[in-house]
DNA sequence: GGTTTTCTCGAACGATGTTAGGTCTAGCTC
DNA sequence: GAGCTAGACCTAACATCGTTCGAGAAAACC
């Protein structure tokens, strides 16, 4: 089997779920691939370009095959499965999120997929630059809900992770915090994801309705940048 | 000057800015510190510890100081202006994203910061248990769009970052993608910002008017975990 | 003054990403 | 078929990293 830059991305994926990102190592990677470890310099550039090939594998396995919303299907609903797609995609490896946040990735699926949202949310009457800023947001939503789960629920701290312990609450003086311990409990929860997915969702819908120019104001940042 | 785990961090965050995070070693923080390396691990369990302690200075930044909505001020005004706060914390220092997301951060100026948030939802009229959802959501989005953001302008590739090549798109492929090549080239812009966080609050108020458990549907996942 | 605790250091260990230079092999040219 | 070339892989090694160990200085305490 000859040793492309696709498959070394693949078994390095295949990898992070047994060591985590920090204990993938080039390497074990190497080994894994019966090879020695500066053999894979000859196919790739840099360990930063590897996990950036990673990032896209995921990105592509979220993108793979999405095909525009059926015949009875609402934008919301086709964009929410999107998303879901996404968060799966990343959910499947550990560490995933870290790898995909903030990564370049590009690839055939990607761009295909793209074009589709576009195509799906003028139809539903955004306009293309709208839509251009606005799915971005679904997703950067995505990525750092997920980047949060992982982090609680890995294996990223030796001996107890911190974020499960029963952080005890003064009552007496954040008792409103004392009272959703339950709600912040359940912080990396599907019910969670879906609750915020929804609130992006609505607030495309909202957003789309108000005036072209309608700002929070308030505090506008200087417009520089 | 005594040595402390705070000043460790704070330094490490102030050097952040100069070398980076995967440029940030224990032996250059030693010695901007006038000391040896393993003098470190006295105050400081792990370099994992250490950044913690980094993101927990960031997020008490954004933190710090904040007081009430104002007399005029609404509610959306007001997590605006927190979110715009916890932005700008993260971008006085490179890779304060990565560093801050997901990463356990507690101390006092951030659990009275949230319960204040909580007391100001429910003020506004949202349950409780909404509110201690839906604000995490608002800071998913911010944290995402951030590490996207930096990873954008940062300096994390030797030569050109891809992300900054003019991606030459098939405008016949991909009519639209090609028709917003604008919007996506100011992809960490300010005025991007603004407009995800306009569609989380514009969500937020939206799914608040909504019957309790109106859900997307159309393909809500597998109630597990 | 003696003892204990707090803090710092030198030396070193194992492991990591990466480079330089050599070797082997498949395929092409003449 | 001989000779050359380019691709793919190897051994060896470098610089540096996070971290540990055990020895000390310094300060605090009784």
């Amino acid at each position: 089997m000859p040793l492309t830059p696709d498959l070394i991305a693949r078994t390095g994926l295949r990898l992070l779920n047994d060591v985590g990102l920090d204990g993938l190592t080039m390497r074990m990677l190497a080994k894994e691939l019966g090879v020695q470890a500066p053999t894979l310099y000859w196919h790739v550039k840099n360990k930063h370009e590897l996990l950036d090939l990673m990032a896209g594998l995921i990105t592509a396995e979220a993108a793979d095959g999405v095909e525009g919303p059926g015949r009875h299907e609402t934008w919301q609903q086709w964009i929410a499965g999107l998303a879901r797609r996404m968060r799966d995609a990343m959910l499947r490896y550990r560490d995933g999120a870290r790898v995909t946040a903030g990564s370049y990735s590009t690839g055939p699926s990607i761009g295909r997929t793209f074009e589709l949202v576009l195509r799906t949310l003028t139809d539903a009457g955004f306009p293309a630059a709208e839509a251009a800023r606005a799915f971005p947001a679904v997703l950067h939503y995505v990525v750092g809900f997920t980047i949060e789960q992982q982090a609680r629920t890995g294996e990223g701290y030796e001996g107890p992770n911190p974020y499960a312990q029963e952080v005890a609450i003064d009552g007496a003086r954040y008792p409103l915090t004392a009272s959703v311990t339950k709600e912040l409990h359940a912080a990396g929860s599907d019910d969670n994801f879906e609750y915020g997915l929804r609130i992006v969702l609505a607030g495309m819908e909202a957003v789309r309705q108000a005036a072209p120019d309608q700002k929070i104001s308030g505090a506008p940042p200087p417009s520089g940048a």
